[in-house]
DNA sequence: TGCCAGGCCGGGT
DNA sequence: ACCCGGCATGGC
């Protein structure tokens, strides 16, 4: 079978095991995005927390945390994890959007495709999976999100080396799907859903995956 | 109880 | 152009 014919075949299994996953979780466009922020490299739990946190306090919305001294909001977003990190980045992403688009999220996501993305990706602090799902999943335009569940799941399956770059994957994926929103939206939740249940760091569970019956023996199964 | 979670940056080589 | 330490909480 083919590369883009199994990623292809990865969608409709996927689908079948798990349905769509309606992906983003969030009530607006800017909770979606600080959940993007906060998320990096974290449980989602966690984030929820803190998300929480800044709902309670009516802080949900980009004036309000432009206003909010930066150890305020460090303390109210510290089940996040690394709290003073994500504070700065937070509010990095703020600043460009209230300095550039009026702290209009509306305005900011009219841009192009390509130009939302590098507008994203300049804000330090945003690497290319945080500015991929804020493209996908927050102004809703076209763009495959790679995240570490991606590359171990395609890498077990033999789509991939171990030195694919983020660029390497997305061309891959968006090489072999169609361009469309809703399928790279669900694609990427998807591949989350399976890897938490079936594809972590170092318990290759691999029994059960909806993807393993395109394993193929022999498959390195322990690493990345 | 150590390992892991929906990364990214900055400094060093 | 890579490589790596740092950043931090909560769940299992």
């Amino acid at each position: 079978m083919q590369t883009n014919e199994k990623i292809k075949a990865f969608y409709g299994a996927m689908m079948a095991a798990y349905g769509p996953q309606g992906w983003w979780p969030a009530e607006s466009d800017f909770e979606m995005v600080v959940g993007a922020i906060l998320t990096q490299n974290t449980n989602w739990t966690n984030v929820e927390r803190a998300i929480a946190n800044l709902k309670a306090a009516n802080l949900l919305n980009p004036q309000a945390l432009h206003a909010l001294p930066p150890e305020h909001l460090a303390e109210l977003i510290r089940p996040a994890g690394y709290y003073n990190v994500k504070a700065r980045r937070l509010r990095n992403f703020i600043d460009m959007l209230v300095g550039d688009f009026g702290g209009d999220l509306g305005r900011l996501f009219a841009l192009g495709t390509a130009a939302l993305r590098e507008t994203i990706l300049g804000v330090s602090g945003i690497g290319p999976e945080t500015a991929d799902s804020i493209v996908l999943y927050g102004a809703r335009k076209p763009t495959f999100v790679v995240d570490a569940y991606t590359a171990r799941i395609f890498h077990r399956h033999g789509l991939i080396d171990m030195d694919a770059t983020y660029e390497d994957i997305q061309s891959l994926a968006q090489g072999a799907l169609a361009e469309d929103v809703a399928v790279f939206q669900e694609y990427h939740a998807l591949l989350v859903a399976v890897g938490k249940r079936h594809c972590k760091k170092r318990a290759p569970e691999c029994s059960g995956c909806p993807l393993s019956p395109v394993l193929e023996e022999g498959q390195p199964v322990g690493e990345t």
